[in-house]
DNA sequence: TTTCAACCGTACGATAGCGTACATTTCGGA
DNA sequence: TCCGAAATGTACGCTATCGTACGGTTGAAA
């Protein structure tokens, strides 16, 4: 599959790069498909690729030698998969897969690698993604030690808006109830909590956001902080 | 207070530092004495230092506008104190105080923006440390989301015990009420089970670790993954 | 030496979420 | 068109933790 130029990529990071950055990228960069479930950074494996998603959304796992799983953070076009690279990280004991499927571009890691030492102001850009990244995943921290569960449904259905074209997106009960790291009836009954408040409307496999307002509402203060320094550090740069 | 020299100094990182990269951060560096609960890193405003913790405990702690707070990460002396500030990010909605007074050798933000974008194996330890705290704070986020108080408990006694001299160190139970996230009383029934256990023996506003292998135990699956990976990545560098 | 604020112990009803079990609905493929 | 697996709805007793309140203890400062 062929990259975009940047005039058409949907990548936001890659879209705010210098293009003569871009053209770096692109030259060592191919487009791939991602289907869903596709692991993108195996834990404890070389990372093969970072991956700039063009749509979609994948998912990091933080995981324990006993086999504990609960999400820590999400990546949808507005970021980058594989932070551990830009950090001179070439493994991590977690696991990043694709949540929605979807386009990516991506660039091997020993070319991407190069790309970074040469040229600060990618590495800067992209430094300051890594830096959002951290700060979803102390949310998340944030989240999971003092929200309900309705509060923590609501706000993880707020970021996957926010990274999916349209109002509606693919998600089952029981993968959320893995996600959130509770119970997959606690996830049915949240969810009908939001939508008897005409929030969202569930169908099976998927969820539609119908009142954004009134979602963030529901999702109190768990929601917002990345989200706000992420536009201050990564909004109309060059 | 003078920066000791390299051969004397407490703060991992700075040990295993070239000779070269250690003298030039010495020549910008000065010795700080840290009181209990000074900011190190006050949130929303600029970000003035790097701390290299020599002893002591400093504590990130996430907050949200409406104030609620809990902690993230923390770091002693195997760490640094400032991360965004290595991911050219200029301040951070996060706080960063002493949790343990102690010593530190910092320095002034622009010197240390200039010291990493000059020297790339002190910008690539740096960096790795940056992803042992990404691990630690997904770590947080697994064990808030997924673990009982008690576990997550042993889990936070533990990683005080990695960071200080001998087998005690001070901390209150109101203290630790708000830096995981829970009830004071639910803080004081969990140290008397691992007291009870003969793990801790707990004292007027200190803790201190009778059996570290019985207190790991107890913390299960929460500890360790982050330590792991800080020794694959940060031990015997140079 | 006294005082008082900080710290700690304990209790009790309330509740969010758990573990489990089982029935029902939906949809894609044979 | 039928079948089976996946997804969803619901129920029930259980447990961890909450919110709150109050009394006891300790140690540093006056």
């Amino acid at each position: 599959m062929p990259v975009p130029s940047q005039r058409y990529v949907r990548n936001h990071l890659l879209s705010i790069l210098s293009p003569d950055d871009y053209e770096a990228i692109q030259s060592v960069a191919e487009g791939v498909a991602l289907g869903r479930r596709d692991i993108l950074i195996a834990a404890n494996k070389s990372i093969t690729h970072v991956y700039f998603l063009e749509s979609g959304i994948g998912s990091e796992v933080a995981a324990t030698p006993e086999g504990r799983r609960i999400e820590v953070c999400i990546t949808g076009p507005e970021g980058i998969v594989g932070v551990p690279l830009l950090l001179d990280v070439d493994r991590t004991p977690h696991e990043t897969f694709v949540q929605i499927e979807g386009d990516a571009v991506r660039v091997e890691a020993t070319a991407f690698r190069r790309l970074i030492e040469e040229r600060r102001l990618l590495r800067g850009i992209f430094a300051h993604y890594a830096y959002v990244a951290h700060l979803q995943t102390a949310g998340t921290a944030l989240s999971n030690g003092s929200h309900t569960l309705e509060e923590r449904l609501a706000r993880w259905l707020l970021m996957c808006h926010d990274r999916v074209d349209g109002d509606e997106f693919p998600v089952t009960h029981e993968f959320l109830s893995t996600m959130l790291g509770v119970r997959r009836p606690g996830v049915t009954t949240a969810i009908h909590s939001l939508e008897g408040a005409g929030m969202i409307k569930a169908r099976r496999s998927h969820v539609q956001v119908l009142d954004r307002d009134k979602l963030k509402a529901a999702a109190g203060d768990s929601y917002g902080v990345p989200e706000t320094e992420y536009r201050r550090l990564l909004w109309a740069r060059r």
